[in-house]
Formats: C-alpha cells, sequence, structure tokens
DNA sequence: TGTACATCAGTGAACGCGCGTTCACTGATGTAC
DNA sequence: TGTACATCAGTGAACGCGCGTTCACTGATGTAC
C-alpha cells in the first residue's frame, strides 16, 4: 500500500506554488524591491504572519524566485536548440529563446540579469542554475565545432588564457580557449542587446530589434563558421 | 555696477548639490528604489517637508541624477579620448573609461543602464545625454576610419539598413550602415560585459575581468582594422 | 479501529519602523519706489 | 537711503499609507500505540 502525499502535504506545495505566482505579479508591477510579504498575504486572504509558515523571510522568497528563473530560461533555452537543425541552426535557435524568455518576461530576465537587489545578496545556490542557461546557449556551438578552431578568433593572451582554461574546467567545456573566449564574448553581446532593449534604450532608434538582435546572433554564427 | 548672485541664490544652489550628493550615498547603500527624501531631509538637519523647496517631488530629483550621471560619464569617456593616442588608442582608451566610471560609481551605472526603476519613468529629457555617451564612444571609430568601411563586417540586411539609416541621419554620424551596424553591436558587447560584471556573474571565473573586457575592446578594433 | 499526543496552518495583536506629500505658518531676505 | 511689500526657505503637524517580523494562541490534521 503506497503512501500519496497527506492532503497538508498537497494543500502545502499548492500554496508555495500560489505564492510564487503572486509573487512574481509584484515582480512585474513593482519591480524586485517592491516585493512584500504583507501584499501576497493579502491577496491569499490570508493573515500578514501566515506566510511565515512558508518562507522563514523575504529573501528566501527571493532566492526561490530566482532560482526559478534560471531554470524556466534554460529549460526554453534547451528546448529551442532540442526542435532546431544541427549547427548554425541550433544556435539560432537558442538565442531567439533567449531574447523571447526575457521580453515575455521581463521583470524574470531583470530579477536574474538586471541590476543587484539592494540588501539582497544571492546565495550559493544560484550559482549552477546560473550556468546551466550559460550551458545551453553555448553547448551546440561547441557541439559544431567538435573541437576545432575556426581561424580568425584572436588568440587570447597568456594570462587570460589561464582564466579561460579554468572556466573551461570549471563547466566542464571541451572548447580551446580561443574559442572559449569568443563564447562569452558572444554571451556578454547577447547579454548586452537585451538589457539595453529591456530597458529602453533602443526607444527611437531600433523598434522593433527582431533584426538587430538576429544580425548580432548571425554575425557570431559567422565567425564560428557554423553552417 | 555687475550683479552678483544674491546670497539666497548661492545658498540654494549648494543645498541642491548637497541634496544631490546625499542622493547619491542612499543611491550606493539602498539601490534606486530605497532613494527618500525624507531621509535626505534628516541628513541635512531639515524638516522633510522643506525638500519641496528644491524638487517637487522624488522623481524630479531621480531625473537630476540621471542626467548628471550621463553627463559625467560622457565626459569621463571624451576626456579619455582626447588623451589617448588617435585611431585605435582612442577607441581602447573609451571603451577603457567607460568600465573605469561604471566600476567606480555601480550605483550610477545602474542608474541608467540597470534595470528599470519601479514607477518611475525617465522623461524626453534624458535621451540627449544618452546619446552623448554613444557619441563619445564612438565618434573615435568613426574619426578613424573617415568613410572607409573594412571589409568584413557583414553587410546588414535591408530592412535593418533602413533603421541603421535613420539612427546615422539621427545622430549625425557619418558612417555606412555596416559600419554603424558593428558600433551599435561592440556597444552591446561593452554594455553586457560590464553589466555582467558589476552584477557578479563573472564572480569565480574571470575575476578581474580586465584581460575579458581588454580582448573584447582589441577584436572590435581590429574588425575595423584600427592602429 | 480508537484514542492520546504531536505537528503545524492560520489568527490577531503588537512592535518599531519607514515613506511621499500637503498645508497653514513664521521670519528672514530681496526688490521697487 | 528708507520704507513697504513680495518672495521664499524652513517649520511642525498631520494624512494616509506601507513594510518585515515576533509572539502566544486556537483548532484542525496526522501519527503512533
Amino acid at each position: 500500500m503506497t503512501k500519496g502525499p497527506t492532503p497538508r502535504q498537497v494543500a502545502r506545495e499548492a500554496n508555495i506554488a500560489r505564492i510564487k505566482e503572486l509573487a512574481l505579479e509584484q515582480l512585474a508591477a513593482e519591480g524586485a524591491a517592491g516585493l512584500s510579504l504583507r501584499a501576497i498575504a493579502r491577496e491569499l486572504n490570508l493573515v500578514s504572519s501566515a506566510i511565515y509558515r512558508y518562507y522563514p523571510s523575504r529573501d528566501e522568497l527571493v532566492t526561490d524566485l530566482v532560482l526559478d528563473a534560471y531554470d524556466d530560461l534554460a529549460a526554453a533555452i534547451e528546448q529551442a536548440v532540442a526542435e532546431a537543425p544541427a549547427g548554425r541552426g541550433e544556435w539560432l535557435a537558442a538565442c531567439a529563446a533567449l531574447r523571447g524568455w526575457a521580453r515575455r518576461q521581463p521583470h524574470r530576465y531583470a530579477l536574474v540579469y538586471g541590476s543587484a537587489i539592494p540588501g539582497y545578496e544571492a546565495p550559493q545556490a544560484t550559482i549552477a542554475p546560473a550556468v546551466r542557461v550559460l550551458q545551453a546557449l553555448v553547448a551546440p556551438v561547441v557541439r559544431a565545432l567538435d573541437g576545432r578552431s575556426p581561424v580568425g578568433l584572436p588568440e587570447p593572451a597568456p594570462e587570460l588564457r589561464a582564466q579561460l582554461d579554468a572556466v573551461a574546467a570549471d563547466l566542464g567545456l571541451d572548447a580551446s580557449p580561443a574559442v572559449l573566449l569568443s563564447l562569452v564574448h558572444a554571451f556578454a553581446r547577447i547579454q548586452g542587446l537585451v538589457g539595453l532593449e529591456l530597458n529602453g534604450h533602443f526607444v527611437g532608434g531600433f523598434e522593433p530589434a527582431d533584426l538587430l538582435y538576429a544580425a548580432a546572433a548571425a554575425d557570431e554564427a559567422d565567425r564560428w563558421e557554423l553552417v
């Protein structure tokens, strides 16, 4: 006779899910600094202190949201890659998935890649999921290159090479320093474009920024000679 | 007999300067969302309502800070460019100046390039100084290329070209679409790197990020064939 | 299967704190005749 | 130069609102014998 979860456990998990949902709504409306446990309790028809049965503090809730955001973004990229034609197609799909996710959920994107939340320090536990995003984006390229290093990529200076080697080992990436450097630079460009777009720095110039973004992704792909 | 400013005017301007100074301290300590007029009044030994003699609302103060930040950053870049050897040297100096300024004043950087402040909408007046930053960074490259378009830069698709032409006209930049596209992409990469660095995404990987950043700036310079 | 006990969700009051903004006012500084 | 009036910095009280967190408690749910 298998013992399923008790009704209490079921209710508890449903409540946690509902709390996160409401927290995300607040995030969208007020930003991370305006996320309020009391407001969540109010919308749940709970007395404010009841929230503490679920989260011991505001920061714990934020951490949960951060973890979810990374996971969700990584999953979105991974799925897009899985559905795309190998090589160049995967890379372009990964880039598009990242921007798409960010545009659909700008508040969640800001939560993880935007400016630090005053008074909140991200715990160690957020590192692994953050890495997963990077890996999801970069995996198709590493796979397509398969150890090759395209000519034309700048060779990193020795000290930088040391950092790159350490990072490659850390991420378990099989990529030459020159390739890894280009991957990090590509990641930065993508993050930069998305950040500028979401924060309105392209208003009146590149609106929509679809083509600008696609051109950047294609440019990187060209430099890796992806086909 | 020239009429100087009255003592009252002098005091007023000193007070405004002091208010901004305290506001910047708060920005650094609490973030943009935590910027409080009452706290500023407290530190000025003023009653809270007295601040309203200087700023009609919190948002006006934020706008002033935003304008100052853009101006200050642009000035820092312009000065670095002025002191550097023409061509490649100017570009590298401009990049270094931007990162240096951002690292010295991360809160001010976040104020203008970071995630939007909940409830605050930047007025039109912030556009011009924002453009000045972009121009300061990009001017050396445009000057050095002097109308040439390096081979190897990807040619933008027609629809993107239309956007680029409009932006070039807007900024008064004499640059081919391919060059302008590369400039915008370079700007995005730089913003991305600085953003990732300031928000701790390089912790444990690229610390310090000096070499990573310098390599990115040099890579862009190479693509423009700057010497 | 029934009962005694432990667990735990939710209550309601309270602590101590913060904020932006308005308003009628006092008293010093500046200006026009 | 002296006086009358206007300007404006700063006061102090108030409005109406928000927040995170603690604490002793009730009462329902779950568990072990």
